[in-house]
DNA sequence: TATTCATATGAATAAATGTACATATGAACA
DNA sequence: TGTTCATATGTACATTTATTCATATGAATA
């Protein structure tokens, strides 16, 4: 046993890399970007969007799965919103870490 | 025109989501991790993950493309490390959320 | 309860991606 | 220059993954 106050295990880099993996895509970034703003409805995503709100709802599920969305219902809406501080705190550093690369 | 300070194109949401993508693959992140403590030449890394030559030399290259990583020769042997200390701090956050979510 | 509206889910398809195998490059040294 | 060693690259293949189409769920209201 060599760890330290944390030990990095090969679960611990699995998790890491799922959760980069969630964020990696296209179109579940946009969706989270469009969440930065506020609370939004699956219809609105997919008319923000401009995709089919199957395509959406899919990529929410797996948003909703790695516990980068929260969900909640409003009547027969579901509203959508960015599930915790952490989250945000890595697109605006992403962000960030772009912008940065252009001035290069 | 609405945007504010950094006005978020398709452009940069595309970077974004590359960035995370070439984070979110279990080898890639593998191998980041292992050049957390230090440089390291090819043959090293293939040994310590366990894999062949061929595929940590692919991933390498991926990850010298989205400039995660660097490259110094030192005679025959390729050294690889981690390009800057943007990279890290985005390492350690993963570290830390994935640590949090255990404690839920 | 039947209907409607918003969302979720299942199956199928097409595209992207990681790895292995074989081989090429390219630096050091005889 | 020819050989060796470390790394890179090309191709093929298997797996994963995102989207579409069709349909199911499930809450609100008539």
């Amino acid at each position: 046993m060599q760890g330290h106050v944390i030990d990095m295990g090969a679960c611990q880099i699995e998790r890491m890399s799922v959760f980069f993996k969630v964020m990696g895509d296209n179109t579940r970034l946009r969706i989270l970007m469009a969440l930065m703003d506020g609370k939004l409805c699956v219809m609105h995503i997919s008319e923000r969007l401009g995709m089919s709100q199957s395509a959406i709802s899919h990529q929410l599920a797996v948003l909703r799965q790695a516990d980068l969305v929260r969900m909640t219902r409003r009547g027969k809406t579901a509203v959508y919103s960015i599930s915790d501080e952490h989250v945000r705190l890595m697109l605006d550093m992403a962000m960030l870490h772009v912008n940065e690369e252009k001035a290069l």
